[in-house]
DNA sequence: AATATTATTCCGAATATCGGAATGCCGAGC
DNA sequence: GCTCGGCATTCCGATATTCGGAATAATATT
C-alpha cells in the first residue's frame, strides 16, 4: 500500500491473502448476500482490487455471486473446508460436551477464540429459555467487554501489561464496561488467580457471564468456554455454582483436544 | 511465476490467494497436519513462499501449527467461516433431506458440485449398511468417472464438445471407465435428455452409482445429488427406482435452494 | 428519457511478492 | 559428544504481480 500498515513490518504477511480473508470475514457476523462496491466500502479496498479478489475466491468456491441480484455471498466449498477444519482441530468432538452444559444449565453455552482484539464464537449451543441471550457463531464481541474475552486475556502467553496495552483505547458500552487499563489489568490478575472470569453486564445492560480458560499443555489458553445468560437468572448465588461446572466443563474440553489435537 | 500460467491470462485471477486456497485444499481429503515443507512440494510452491502464505492463514486462524510437532493444519476460524457459508449458501437446509433420502434407499448419498476436473462432496449421509461405499466430506473425485461428475458436465452451460475438450485426457480407472472424448460427448448428450446419469463401476470396480442435477432457474447445474453404493445392491432393476426417488429429491433441492438461495 | 448506481474490464506504475540463500533449531547417527 | 542432515524460519534484491484510477457496460431510479 501507501507506506506501513499497523505496526508489524518484520513478520511480513501476504497482503493479499489477508485483504482476500478480511472480506471473508466481513461474512461472519452476517451471512446476507453483498455487492462488490458494499464489500469495498466495508474493507477499505477500492473496487477493482476487490473485485479481482472475489473473482478469485468465487472461482475457488469459497463464494458465489447470485445470479439474480449480482450479489456475492460465502460459498460451499467453504462449508467444505469448514468441515474438514473441525474434524482437523478437533473441535467436532466438542460440540456434545457444549450442547450437554446447555441442557444441565439452561443457558447458552458458547466456546470461543481470539481474534484481534474481538473473540469469535466458534461453537455454541443456544439456551431454549424463552428469554435468553443469543450468540451467533461468528459473533465477534469485544474482549474487554466479555467474560470470555478477559479468560483470553489473563491465560494469554504475554505479560498483561502489554496484552492490556495493545488492545489500545477500551470502548464503553455499559456503566460497568472496564475502560481503564489499570484496573483491566488487575482484574486480570485477579481472573489468572482464580481460574474463573466474570462479567456484570459490561457488554450488554442485563447479560451477565462466566467463563473459564481450556488450557493447552503450556498453562495458555487458545480456547475459552463461557456461560451467557440475563442477570436476573444468572444471579449471584447461581454463579457460584455456575463457576463449578463450567470449571469441569473446560477441564474436559482441554482433555479432550489434547487427546489427539 | 516463470512465464503463464495454464491457459487463462485474460481473467486474471489474483495468484496470491489462489496460492493460498491451494494450500487449504490439501487438507479437504486428509485432515492430518503437514510440515512447511510437504505443503511446499504438494503445491509446487517453494518453501519460503508456502511459508509466507502458511503464516498470514495461521495469524487469521484459518489454519494453526501445533506447537508440539510444528506442523500445520487447519485452524478454527474456517470451521467458523464454514458454519456461516452453510447458512448462506442455504445448504444447512439441504442435509435432513439428505439424511432422509439415505434411510429411504440404504445407501450412500452425496451433494456435490465442481472443482476444477473433480467433483467434491459437500454433504453426505454414510450408508449404515455393513457393505457400503463411503465419500468422507471433501472428497474428490475425476469428473468424467462418476455419474455426479457427468451431471455437472452435461448441465453446465457450457456446449457439451467443449467441456469435454477442457478435460484433456481421461484417465483410466477400471475396465468400464469412458476414456474416449466423443464417446463421453454422447454419453453426456444422453444424460441431457434423460435427466440422470449412472455409473456403472467406472470409477471402481464394483461401485455403481446414480445422479441427478440440481437446476437452477436458468437450467444449469451447480449441484448435483447422488447415490452411490456396491452393485451388488445397485442393479439394474433397483436403479430404475432409484431414478425415480434421485429425481424427486433433486428436485427438491432445487426448490430449496431457489427459495431464500 | 435522463441520470445515478453498480458491476466489470483495462493497463501503466510501483508495490508487494517471489525465491534463492543464509540462519537457527532439533534429532539421528557415528 | 560431536557432526551431519532435515526442517522451520528469516532475509533481501529482482521482478512478476498486484494495485487502482478511469473507461465501459449493465441496471436501477427519478
Amino acid at each position: 500500500m501507501t507506506v506501513d500498515r499497523d505496526a508489524e513490518r518484520r513478520g511480513a504477511t501476504a497482503q493479499t491473502v489477508e485483504r482476500a480473508i478480511a472480506i471473508l470475514n466481513l461474512f461472519r457476523r452476517d451471512p446476507a448476500a453483498l455487492g462488490i462496491s458494499a464489500i469495498a466500502a466495508s474493507t477499505g479496498l477500492k473496487v477493482s482490487t476487490a473485485h479481482r479478489l472475489v473473482r478469485t475466491l468465487v472461482i475457488e468456491g469459497l463464494m458465489q455471486q447470485d445470479p439474480e441480484t449480482e450479489r456475492y455471498r460465502l460459498g460451499p466449498m467453504l462449508a467444505l473446508l469448514g468441515q474438514s477444519a473441525l474434524r482437523a482441530s478437533g473441535l467436532d468432538r466438542i460440540q456434545p460436551l457444549v450442547d450437554e452444559l446447555e441442557t444441565t444449565c439452561g443457558e447458552t453455552v458458547s466456546l470461543s477464540m481470539r481474534h484481534g482484539s474481538t473473540v469469535s464464537v466458534v461453537l455454541r449451543s443456544g439456551s431454549h429459555q424463552a428469554l435468553r441471550f443469543e450468540h451467533p457463531v461468528g459473533a465477534a464481541i469485544e474482549i474487554h467487554a466479555s467474560a470470555m474475552g478477559k479468560v483470553l486475556l489473563a491465560f494469554s502467553s504475554e505479560p498483561l501489561p502489554e496484552a492490556v496495552a495493545a488492545l489500545g483505547t477500551l470502548e464503553r458500552f455499559t456503566p460497568t464496561t472496564i475502560t481503564s487499563p489499570t484496573q483491566l489489568i488487575a482484574e486480570l490478575a485477579d481472573i489468572l488467580a482464580v481460574g474463573v472470569a466474570i462479567n456484570l453486564e459490561e457488554r450488554y445492560v442485563g447479560v451477565r457471564g462466566i467463563a473459564a480458560p481450556v488450557l493447552d499443555r503450556s498453562g495458555a489458553a487458545t480456547y475459552t468456554i463461557g456461560i451467557q445468560g440475563p442477570s436476573v437468572r444468572l444471579t449471584d448465588n447461581n454463579l457460584e455454582q455456575l463457576k463449578r461446572l463450567i470449571l469441569d466443563a473446560a477441564h474436559r474440553v482441554a482433555i479432550l483436544l489434547s487427546d489427539a489435537g
